[in-house]
DNA sequence: AAGCACCGGTTCATTATTATCACCGATGGT
DNA sequence: ACCATCGGTGATAATAATGAACCGGTGCTT
């Protein structure tokens, strides 16, 4: 159904950062004739996905969201799950954690527990996290079904010095994710600070979304990694299991041999 | 883009009381063939929108309307402007208020405040409101964009001896709600429920959603309809503004001949 | 245990849909 | 006065979606 995927594609423009979108720059950015995207737009607006700004006559997300979001939510209350492993690992590890799942090509921040800790790492909730610079999206893109079209592109987006750009050397850090069952990124999305992250699987058994820590990259010790590590397995089975997600076994394995 | 409405039109027939639906059962629902129903679900899969059970192979809706609420919700904090509005309306009025906005065929509540009354109207969150049978149902209709296809064949569902359930009857009651600027409905839901409804406008100028109060029929005179109404109308116009929509001319001008 | 009905899922010739380009009026900068 | 860009539209060419038949499997009825 490759009409209904161009549907979706457009809507993946729309972000914190760039919320309303005129027909003339999305048409632009998906690659699509202008009366095409026009007409996407339109049957998008007939179901409340898409508005349009009266004023500026610029497209933006529609209240549609919001009620399957609700509905959804109802039976497997993922934010409700997450937030409560969150605050459990911030407790646990000291240091602040977030969770984050799939949307598009890149993750979406769903939940934050900061740490108490008076030098401790920021993260906004509905953050979008880029999966080439993030301990996230090396987690994601790890266990993902499909490796996205964008991350096998040269000049990835940079973001620190650090940001992998290569798609060669990305697929070299996903293969070590894969066998550790962990991802670490020192500095890749923000400068001095290291993320630690793992998958939370879907029904289909492929990676769905993420939680993390991240911490400065000073105190970063292998002792705080391990323990990090450790609370991290734990919190993700439970929140797969909650919201009807199944852990494959290969990743149990990997699990089982992580804690020896 | 019919593709596109059609992949839609699935998603409807999800709700709180019937969140997962097989194949051949979603695809008489719809009245689409197995292989084309199939082929949406898949599209629809691919980008998180829809999700199976493992187990039972049924379908159910999946994580990704999540993101996009949550990025909408920055923009437009929907759900908190709307609890904000209910906790004055039952302050004003001290019975229990809820807010909707349309999903598909029927409205989904979004908020309630509860009265501080022993004897009040419980409502609950995600609940699918009835556009027949219900206050805000009617106040949704009257402005609506257009008439939904179903509400105009015989014999809708009734929950009440009071339901209207003839589609005359249904217009006759939606051109005086036009002409008042509210509508009201005493037990066609709930027996010995009344309730007052008023549009919420959306960015095209129809109406996207409402603002409720329910209360026992028998506390329901004259005197308390007049403040509901006159509370409604307040916050009805506050909400419509703060979520970038526009309250058409035409209905300020109900407003004003409602208060003299 | 044979027959039947329904399930989820798949195939491929037929048929309906969507894409594209040229064009419109309006707006804003040079 | 000009050019570029905007949002939006309509008719034909190119492409995508459709649906009946079919598969293997499960569970109920006879």
């Amino acid at each position: 159904m490759q009409t209904v995927d161009k549907a979706f594609k457009l809507l993946k423009f729309f972000s914190i950062t760039h919320p309303e979108i005129g027909l003339s720059e999305l048409a632009r950015l998906a690659q699509f004739d202008k009366a095409a995207t026009r007409r996407f737009l339109v049957a998008l607006q007939n179901h409340q996905f898409i508005e349009q700004n009266p004023e500026t006559k610029a497209y933006r997300l529609g209240t549609g969201f919001l009620s399957f979001a609700k509905i959804r939510e109802e039976m497997f209350p993922l934010q409700e799950i997450v937030q409560q492993s969150l605050e459990r690992l911030t407790e646990i590890t000291s240091e602040t954690s977030h969770g984050s799942i799939i949307s598009g090509e890149s993750l979406t921040s769903v939940g934050v527990s900061l740490s108490m800790r008076s030098n401790r790492v920021h993260i906004h909730t509905s953050e979008k996290l880029p999966l080439n610079a993030t301990a996230s999206g090396l987690a994601y893109l790890a266990f993902a079904p499909e490796m996205p079209a964008t991350m096998q592109k040269d000049n990835l987006p940079s973001f620190t010095k650090k940001t992998i750009t290569n798609p060669d050397h990305l697929l070299q850090m996903i293969s070590q994710v894969k066998e550790t069952g962990y991802s670490i990124v020192r500095g890749g999305f923000e400068e001095d600070v290291t993320g630690i992250a793992v998958p939370i699987f879907s029904s289909d058994g492929f990676a769905m979304g993420t939680l993390a820590v991240a911490s400065p990259s000073a105190r970063m010790n292998d002792e705080l990694i391990g323990s990090i590590c450790h609370a991290l397995f734990i919190e993700t089975c439970e929140v797969t299991k909650a919201l009807g997600g199944i852990t494959p076994t290969h990743y149990e394995q990997l699990i089982a041999v992580a804690n020896l």
